[in-house]
Formats: structure tokens, C-alpha cells, sequence
DNA sequence: CTAAGTTTTCGACTATGGGGCGTAAACCTC
DNA sequence: GAGGTTTACGCCCCATAGTCGAAAACTTAG
């Protein structure tokens, strides 16, 4: 199953859908599903996948980690492997019925150990944020750095400063301007710098320096 | 399966055993074997791994990844989820006849993808080492300065200079002074001050505070 | 008992990267 | 053109890590 997560309306929001049949009829779960025979893991959740979102929208997917839920089906135990999925802020992919996002704080009440999976999700990509590129699967291919400020701090919860982001990423490599520049339309106000990231796939910019190798 | 890593005679070691049985038979593997229904994850691994260690001696244990292999049995997908466990220097447990160490760099070849497995162990563990304490797992309980840097240097596979290590970790409140000191045995020299990990538990100290949220 | 050699420890200096804040720049509306 | 708003930039401070050299504490040889 997949922890898909994207920034909407200013808030981390995670993709669920809402069980039909039982086990746990009626409650909000992961999107996932039963392997095939001779498909390979990542395979299987982009299958699944694409019956929510357009898999194409996915700008990211990594595993997460293996659960043994004892309570799927009583009696015989179930393993699952979830992945963290990233979608792009801005795009609305259309949506089945059954499925809608929801925020990752304060979400219902979630099937089987869904809830602690989601909170894992959140984590990694908390973790990430800090010390990868993977901020580039979270925002569009241009923005300002007010707007990426935006992104970091719905998926951080807490206030990041915009003069200190742009310092960071851009001593880092990771973002690049792109020249151009957006008028702020209605309040008035100098025009954003425009910028994107130089790698759309994943790199770690090792801090993880400490105890370096003697130069 | 699992990844069992060790410091021993200064490098970075890992617990194999030789296959008697087709698929791949002779060759070096990793320790490991099926899942009883009903059985939590983590309890199968130590099952297992019991066969060949003494579990009491893993100082850590934690969830790796899940890999999918399509050489394991033709015909039929295997899934295996693979955990890294680690062993304290200086303790030489029982091994079986089919059991042996086997330096992590330089190894036999390996059945089937443990080969890729057994990287992504020794990665982890070098990420882990600069963040966290996970070096509570390679070290004795009590020991000096100069040997806890002679386990990160195979650990690493670089120098590490004593001076920094100490500093570094005793501001992280990672290290304590027991106050006991060591003659230096043969050679002479000034006696090493010995120290012990404040906790024995996976702590992470938080250098990701990139971005952190303003005080 | 002193001298030489070894190992560990400590302190001072330097480099780097991040955080805070005030000011300048660029645009809007009135 | 004046006032308001938003973004960008430069300066200074601080925390942490890396380097280096000298001092401390011990052993062995003479």
C-alpha cells in the first residue's frame, strides 16, 4: 500500500479511500492491494495506484517499510509493504468516488495500523526535507522561494524562514534560478524571483559530513 | 533475512552461511528462512538468526527493506525482507560448521541479490554512525577513545581523528566518562580514559535542525 | 634515577554553515 | 508622486566541526 502525500490548501494532506467490504467496512484506508504473482513490489503499487491517480503525477516513490498486521484477517497474519508516494503541489488529479485527501494532522480515524503508517510517511519526508532534494516532488517545475516556503512549512508544521531557504538550498546546489519572474498580482509587491530544482530525482546533500574523511 | 554485521580484527564483518542445498547450493548467503503464519516479523528473524548466534548478542536489530527477487525460485516471486542487526566488538560467539565472518568489502560472491543486500546494510549503518548512536551497538560497554575510533574507522572505511570523535560526541551527551582508565598495556603510553554510551537504545541526534523552527 | 619513546589528552585557531535582522529594491493602488 | 506591500540582499552573530601542536602520563632502557 502507498502513503501518497501532497500539499493542498496549505496543509500536508494524505490520500485515502474509503473501504466498501469488510474488514473495517466504511473506514478510511491506504490505497493498496494484493500483489500478483511475478510482480515486482513497485510494480504492484503503481497498479494499484493507478486506479485512484494518474501514476504519471507521482514525482516520487520510495518504500517505506514492511507491517505484519495481526488484525487484517483474523487468524491468518497479513504482511504489507508501504511506499511513500509525493504528488506536486497545484495539480488535482481526478478522483474516484470512494477516494479523497485528507490531512495528515488530524485525519479520521484510520483501518488497521493505517494511522501509524501515514505518521511514518510524514516522518521521512520530515526527515528528508532536511537533508535531500526531495522538496522537488513536492513543488511545480517554477516557484518562488515564498512559495516553496509555503510547501516546507505545511509539510515541517512549523514556521521556515525564506531568507534562510533560499541561503541553504542555493549554497547546497539544489535550486537554480531560472530567470524569470512572477508579477505578484493583486497586492502589489516586488515580483518573485523564479527558480527550479536542478535535480528532479533524488540526492542527499551530506551533512552527514560529520567525522569526514581528513582532506 | 539478515544482515549481521560485526567489527572484528579492524574491518567491518558480516555473518554468512554457506548454502548446502539446491537453489545455489555452495554458495554464501544470508542468514535467514521462511515466516510461521502468525508470526510478528522481527520474531522470525531472531528465530532464525538463533540458529547460527546467540540472539542475547544482537545489540540492534532493525527493519532494512523488502526486496523482491525473481532468481529465487523461477516460476514463483519470493518476497524477503531483510533486517541489519548488529554485534558489539570483542565478543566471539559459537558459530555452526556452515557459518562464518566475512569482511564486508572484498566478500565471496553471493547468492542471489544478497550481495545488493549487504551494501545497503553497510550503508545504513555508515548514515546511521554520524546521526544517531548507533555506534552503542559496535562498541563493549566500556571502552577508550582511540578503540571506540578504530570501530568507526572500519565501520566508515576512512580516518576518523580521535580528537573530533570525542568532542563531537561528548557535546552530543552521547558519550560518558565512567572514570575508570586503562593502562595501555605493552607499549606505554599516557592511560586512556574510558567512556560508555549514556543510553544503549537508538537515539538520533537531530543535526537535521536545518531549517529548524525559530527560538 | 634520568632520558627517550609512546600514547592519550587538551587547548587555541580556523573554517563553514545556519539564523536573525534591518534595509534596499520593485511593484501596486490611490 | 506618496504610501503600502512583498521580495531580495547584505551584515553580523553563533554553533559546530576540523587542524595542529604542545603538554600530560605512562613504560622501558640505560
Amino acid at each position: 500500500m502507498a502513503v501518497v502525500l501532497q500539499v493542498r490548501e496549505g496543509h500536508l494532506q494524505a490520500l485515502l479511500w474509503q473501504r466498501a467490504r469488510d474488514p473495517a467496512a466504511g473506514a478510511w484506508a491506504l490505497p493498496g492491494g494484493r500483489l500478483e504473482p511475478e510482480e515486482p513490489l513497485a510494480a504492484s503499487i503503481r497498479r494499484h495506484l493507478a486506479t485512484k491517480v494518474d501514476v504519471r503525477e507521482l514525482s516520487h516513490l520510495e518504500q517505506l517499510g514492511t507491517w505484519s498486521d495481526p488484525d487484517r484477517v483474523p487468524g491468518r497474519r497479513e504482511l504489507a509493504t508501504a511506499y511513500l508516494g509525493l504528488v506536486p503541489a497545484g495539480i488535482d488529479p481526478r478522483l474516484p468516488e470512494d477516494t479523497a485527501w485528507h490531512p495528515v494532522d488530524g485525519p479520521p480515524r484510520l483501518a488497521f495500523d493505517h494511522g501509524a503508517i501515514v505518521l511514518a510517511g510524514r516522518e521521512r519526508l520530515r526527515g528528508k526535507l532536511s537533508y535531500t532534494n526531495v522538496a522537488f516532488a513536492l513543488a511545480p517545475a517554477e516557484f518562488s522561494i515564498p512559495e516553496l516556503r509555503d510547501l516546507y512549512v505545511a509539510a515541517l508544521g512549523h514556521e521556515v524562514s525564506a531568507t534562510n531557504l533560499k541561503r541553504v538550498l542555493l549554497r547546497r546546489d539544489v535550486l537554480v534560478a531560472t530567470g524569470g519572474h512572477r508579477g505578484s498580482g493583486r497586492t502589489g509587491g516586488r515580483p518573485a524571483e523564479l527558480f527550479r530544482f536542478r535535480s528532479r530525482t533524488l540526492e542527499i546533500t551530506d551533512p552527514f559530513a560529520t567525522l569526514r574523511p581528513p582532506s
